[in-house]
DNA sequence: GTGAATCGAGATAGCGCTTTCCCGCTGATA
DNA sequence: TATCAGCGGGAAAGCGCTATCTCGATTCAC
């Protein structure tokens, strides 16, 4: 095991009683030179503790403050997973935030297991955050469905701030995406292009994004003239897999006429264009794909991927926002959706 | 803005003392029987402080543990960009292995600039965190370059860990990836499937993993009778876009014979097969384009791309373990790397 | 039966900070 | 000259914990 060149000598970090002693000044001068105080500190003074302090590379214990000061610098972010786009995103639009406040981001991941959510807001409850925020919306038929509201009231009652990225199932501060209204959207756009008969692949039993976006998509075509068949609706799990597999599932019942996939995501719906390629078919041409999210993925793959974007990073900066109160976050509503067409739906001419 | 319904009388979280007073008994005795030690507690005395504790809703302060402790449960992880799957998918590991240690993360991104990077590590020191991971190398030719060296052996002498994830820059503990083996197997199957004339995409000036790579291909190619000229290496950022941009550099300069480039990791790479798309050209067939990392976007573009496998999330599992002194994480050398031909290089019969 | 261990609960001294509170000082006011 | 606000430095009381220390009550050996 290598060990460090730059010098060996074990020390413990220097306190500010260090610095205070090494500028000759009373520990709460130090203090009050170093951290921002509402009394004035003498020039000659302040000076002697900065120098000080960058002499002995002096950093403040940001465990110590907390506890002097009864509040933390920190947001709590829990996602179901860090490496699906989807969240990855969001995380580094709240990271950025959070960076510009001179925040701190601690993270987790539930891995979608409800269980473990609460295990994890009751852990990181213990670091007494700012701000909690919660990306991912569970199953509605939830075990441990009261638990996390009563968890989450706890801690705001205590001082904290929770918000919701788009899961609006409880009565916590929420950035809000227009689920519904974009698939909506997509769906007239996909009748008008000429699309008639379509299929839907959705993530599994209740998960409420996944069914905003189905009953919007429904919706739309009913609106439009489309038609959706109960038994086009296939279940599949929320990722990437789960779309190879319902699409496979769509491709081994027959197709059946079935002119366009919708996928209740983009990870899913790249995953279903693997899998009509792999079942020899070619995606757009013999059956049309539409995802929702505009993951940076999509541009890339072949066909492009048609589909609604949500301003991922948006969704994070202003969850925390919205979480520091600021006005403008909450006034602006849910945030905008936009269907973009691309190649994986060139339309049919009738 | 909304309120939350549950209950709106704000009110300051539970301390021990509050548990102690409700359990009738000392301070320390309820210390003890919620936090193990190593000293025991009468059976009927412990019952009585968890109790108390499950009626309060007690959550121990991490803080003041914490500063009362002298030692932290955190560890801090640095990246480029969240966002980017290479990062994401060590950052998912690196969570799931701290989870597992029951160890809280946090984490900023440096978005690739040495100062921003210098001054992340000085604040994120005042957590006290027991590791620090870093990942995503650095310009060799860096204005900062001794500070942050310095600043991370000031670091370990004060009791924490650094790790490095692919970045041998610093005489720290690192999770080594065979990125110049691995290119030059690469290289070697690439020349074994009928190519020979070769450009390449790297990343900026002396990025380390670049270099690196760029310098195994080199070597493959050189052992099994590949060409490289100097004017086919074209230097971009090392995102998609710079990949893209790489790509039309390549392609409006004439192309040249080129049968195949090489990106020095996959974002580049899928940036490279779009430009190559856009061009008119089919990626594959005109040109064929490998990649390397094996993140998970590259199995579903189109034509698949060829790649080297870096088992991402395991690299941030090993570091983790490596940094809390796991021995085995230790002494298992370097992480393999492993070619994955696919139908972006389908090979050349001459 | 006595002294030495042993046990375990409670009191308390910190941990590294912030923030009162106190107090000597200066300068303005009368 | 006496009075009284500021002003600003220092002492010290916490913040919510842990860990050492104290000390009475048991236990045990001989």
């Amino acid at each position: 095991m290598t060990e460090t060149g730059i010098g060996t000598s074990r020390s413990t970090p220097a306190t500010l009683h260090d610095v205070a002693r090494e500028a000759g000044v009373s520990l709460a001068t130090a203090s009050r030179s170093l951290n921002g105080s509402t009394r004035k500190v003498n020039d000659e003074y302040r000076k002697r503790v900065l120098d000080a302090a960058a002499r002995l590379d002096y950093s403040p214990n940001l465990s110590a403050q907390a506890v002097a000061r009864g509040t933390t610098t920190t947001v709590a972010l829990l996602v179901a997973d860090i490496a699906d786009p989807y969240f990855s995103s969001i995380a580094a639009g709240v990271v950025a935030e959070a960076d510009h406040e001179r925040l701190i981001v601690t993270m987790a991941a539930t891995e979608r297991d409800p269980e473990r959510e609460l295990e994890l807001v009751r852990t990181l409850r213990g670091q007494r955050p700012r701000v909690m925020i919660l990306a991912g919306s569970r199953p509605t038929s939830d075990p441990t469905e009261g638990a996390l509201g009563e968890e989450l009231a706890a801690y705001e009652r205590s001082g904290g701030r929770v918000v919701l990225i788009s899961r609006n199932e409880f009565d916590f501060r929420t950035v809000i995406v227009e689920n519904t209204a974009g698939a909506e959207a997509l769906a007239r756009e996909l009748v008008g292009i000429g699309y008639r008969r379509f299929a839907v692949i959705t993530g599994g039993e209740g998960l409420r994004t996944a069914a905003d976006r189905v009953e919007g998509f429904r919706a739309g075509l009913a609106a439009a003239g489309g038609t959706l068949d109960d038994e086009h609706v296939v279940r599949a799990a929320f990722t990437r897999d789960g779309g190879y597999d319902g699409m496979r599932q769509l491709i081994e019942s027959g197709l059946d006429g079935i002119e366009l996939v919708f996928a209740a995501n983009d990870v899913m719906a790249v995953g279903a264009l693997s899998a009509v390629r792999d079942a020899g078919l070619t995606p757009g041409t013999d059956v049309a794909v539409a995802g929702f999210d505009d993951i940076p993925t999509v541009r890339d793959v072949t066909p492009a991927l048609t589909t609604v974007r949500v301003p991922l990073e948006e969704l994070g900066r202003r969850a925390l926002r919205l979480a520091l109160g600021d006005e403008s976050a909450s006034s602006e509503g849910a945030v905008r959706t936009e269907v973009v067409l691309r190649e994986s739906t060139p339309g049919i001419t009738r």
